[in-house]
RNA sequence: GCGGCUGUAGUCUAGUCUGGUUAGGACUUGGGCCUUCCAAGCCUACGACCCGGGUUCAAAUCCCGGCAGCCGCACCA
């Protein structure tokens, strides 16, 4: 299997292994070796360019350990939290409210395991595999606990994701963008999920690292100002209508996307594009991305549209890589209605609104005496209501009757006014949505890896894009003798010192420092040999084609920036030869 | 979490059933020789019985427990 063939090599070559492996190991962990670190690295960078240069987000970074309030907010101690039975006979590990949902059909979400313990008991419930008794009901809760201080008292988390590091700030933020929507703010960083049993390799981790945005837009304006460069995309789309009815996925443009709907938004789909552009780059080819819908049934309730953006791997089928969301309103009001916050955006109006409006007026003179102490609050409960309906009902029956408080007041016309006034507004506070899109940096870079494994006759390698190869450049001596040697080292150096990620081998025969070289992807090699001597020239070596064009060595510093930068391509070179 | 199978250098593996000499080989890697372009050859070196306990004069080998991996079940907001 070349999942297999890929990860042995990962090893062998200090890209991946996994964590502790001198105290036998511990699932769900990762060490980035070496050449793993750079690598993932280049990936971050690289997204960075995409979504701090690009699109002009700034990127924030926040604590990993987290207090429980921040948590309760999000919806992650409460759902985070899966309460669990096992049926003592045939083992079976159930979610107990599946069972008693299954079972009575009440929706027993969010009741204490006490409370579920008694309900399975009281309503007899078995376990419904084969009718055996099931155990006591207990929490578990995805999320890493720990405490906070010295006398830890205060309950943490470890992060389940990035995201709410953004939105627990926002006050703040939107003071840094003054104000003004749309605007996005992003984090990369680890999130940690304690899974009960993970057994896929790369793909599901206890400790990740996520690169997250969230893009602020008002609800009413889903476009994006940039869309045309996109618009002509082809996108390989997986609807849920598609999945439902066991069709194929679809191919359509961007622009065909969204004026079918197929999608939700332009800058949803935007996003969407932005994906796509991001893994091919990074070598991914076509055939292999895919953009799946969220059923109905798996989308959280708040979103409108989530889209999955899978890879192909042979080992696992389509893996989700990243995680495209409008998450509408929900995390902000949550965190305002918990932090009593005000998280709300002024939208200024294009032309300030002028509008004519009905107000009561009351007349304290009669008014006050007749109420005394409650006719603060009578007039504060006046306010409230439409001042229509008020003068509605005194000139059918001559009385308002205001229920407050368990008290009936009377209003008759003889103690208010009614008056036309006009009103000036400039804007209204709203919540913002959010557009989410979350990538996964350690599945992509398991499907970097995993797609440019390649194997042609007797040689196998990682055909690495140029932008993300941990190594530039490898320096060999054709052969293994001082003068060459010396010459390479001088080469060694110069590179380095101007910037570029260089390795020299002079160990064993060039076909297998070639070989080396190839295996980990270094995308060229320079050869100093005899004639280099005699005239300063080297051979560059591309990887992929392993061809070779002659170079002076004083231009070497400059051509290898071109190819590294990807400014120039090595045929071109080759063409001059 | 449960059940089944498995665990010997960086990798692949012999040996385990039937306990007994210095745990053998191949590839890889380091050093050297040779070598004027794609893992050649020669010399040489480094390197392992998953961890803990038990049985025994003696444990890689038998027994128990743990850990990890694979497969199946379950779980995956």
């Amino acid at each position: 299997m070349k999942n297999e063939d890929v990860m042995n090599l990962a090893r062998k070559r200090g890209f991946l292994w996994s964590s502790f492996e001198i105290y036998s190991g511990s699932a769900g962990f990762f060490d980035y070796g070496p050449l793993g670190a750079t690598l993932k690295n280049r990936v971050m960078e690289k997204w960075r360019n995409y979504y701090l240069v690009r699109e002009g987000f700034y990127e924030i970074e926040s604590p990993t350990i987290m207090p429980e309030e921040a948590l309760k907010a999000s919806g992650h101690v409460d759902h985070f939290n899966d309460a669990m039975t096992q049926c003592k006979d045939c083992m079976d590990v159930y979610r107990a409210d599946h069972v008693i949902r299954d079972s009575t059909g009440k929706e027993v979400e969010g009741l204490e395991n006490q409370e579920l313990t008694e309900i399975l008991s009281e309503e007899k419930i078995r376990c419904p595999k084969c009718n055996g008794h099931l155990t006591h009901v207990w929490s578990y809760n995805l999320m890493f606990q720990t405490l906070i201080g010295a006398k830890g008292k205060k309950t943490g988390y470890m992060r389940p994701e990035t995201a709410q590091g953004i939105f627990i700030p926002f006050k703040r933020l939107l003071r840094f963008f003054r104000g003004k929507l749309p605007f996005g703010v992003v984090q990369l960083g680890k999130a940690y999920r304690n899974e009960i049993s993970p057994r896929q390799g790369m793909i599901r981790l206890r400790e990740f690292t996520q690169a997250e945005a969230e893009i602020f837009v008002d609800p009413h304006d889903k476009s994006h100002p940039h869309f045309h460069r996109v618009a002509q995309d082809i996108l390989t789309l997986y609807p849920a209508s598609c999945q439902e009815s066991g069709a194929e996925a679809i191919q359509l443009t961007a622009e065909k996307a969204v004026m079918d709907k197929v999608v939700a938004s332009e800058l949803l789909t935007y996003q969407l594009c932005l994906a796509r552009s991001f893994l091919m780059e990074l070598g991914l080819s076509e055939d292999v991305l895919r953009f799946r819908q969220h059923m109905s049934t798996e989308m959280a309730h708040y979103a409108i549209d989530c889209w999955d953006v899978e890879v192909y791997t042979d080992r696992y089928g389509w893996i989700e890589v990243i995680g495209i969301a409008d998450r509408t309103d929900f995390d902000l009001k949550s965190h305002s209605n918990y932090s009593k916050e005000d998280l709300r955006v002024f939208m200024e109006y294009p032309e300030p609104l002028t509008i004519k409006k009905l107000v009561l007026k009351a007349k304290m003179g009669k008014f006050g005496p007749l109420f005394k102490g409650d006719a603060h609050m009578i007039l504060k409960a006046l306010e409230e209501i439409d001042a229509e309906a008020i003068q509605e009902a005194l000139d059918d029956g001559g009385v308002y009757q205001l229920e407050l408080q368990g008290k009936v007041h009377k209003i008759t016309s003889d103690l208010v006014d009614f008056q036309v006034v006009e009103e000036t507004l400039r804007g209204e506070k709203i919540y913002p949505h959010v557009i989410e899109p979350s990538y996964g940096i350690d599945r992509i870079v398991y499907s970097v890896l995993l797609h440019s494994y390649t194997q042609e006759d007797d040689r196998s390698y990682f055909k690495l894009p140029v932008e993300v190869a941990p190594v530039g450049v490898s320096i060999f001596p054709l052969v293994n003798q001082e003068e060459l040697a010396t010459v390479a080292q001088e080469i060694l150096e110069d590179l380095r010192n101007q910037g570029i990620t260089a390795e020299k081998d002079t160990s064993g025969t060039i076909g297998r420092r070639y070989a080396r070289s190839d295996e980990i992807g270094v995308p060229f090699a320079v050869t100093v040999d005899h004639t280099s001597l005699e005239d300063d020239t080297v051979t560059i070596r591309e990887r992929d084609s392993q061809e070779q064009v002659r170079v002076a060595i004083d231009d070497l510093p400059q051509t290898l920036h071109l190819l590294l930068s990807g400014k120039k391509e090595f045929k071109e070179f080759e063409a001059r030869k």
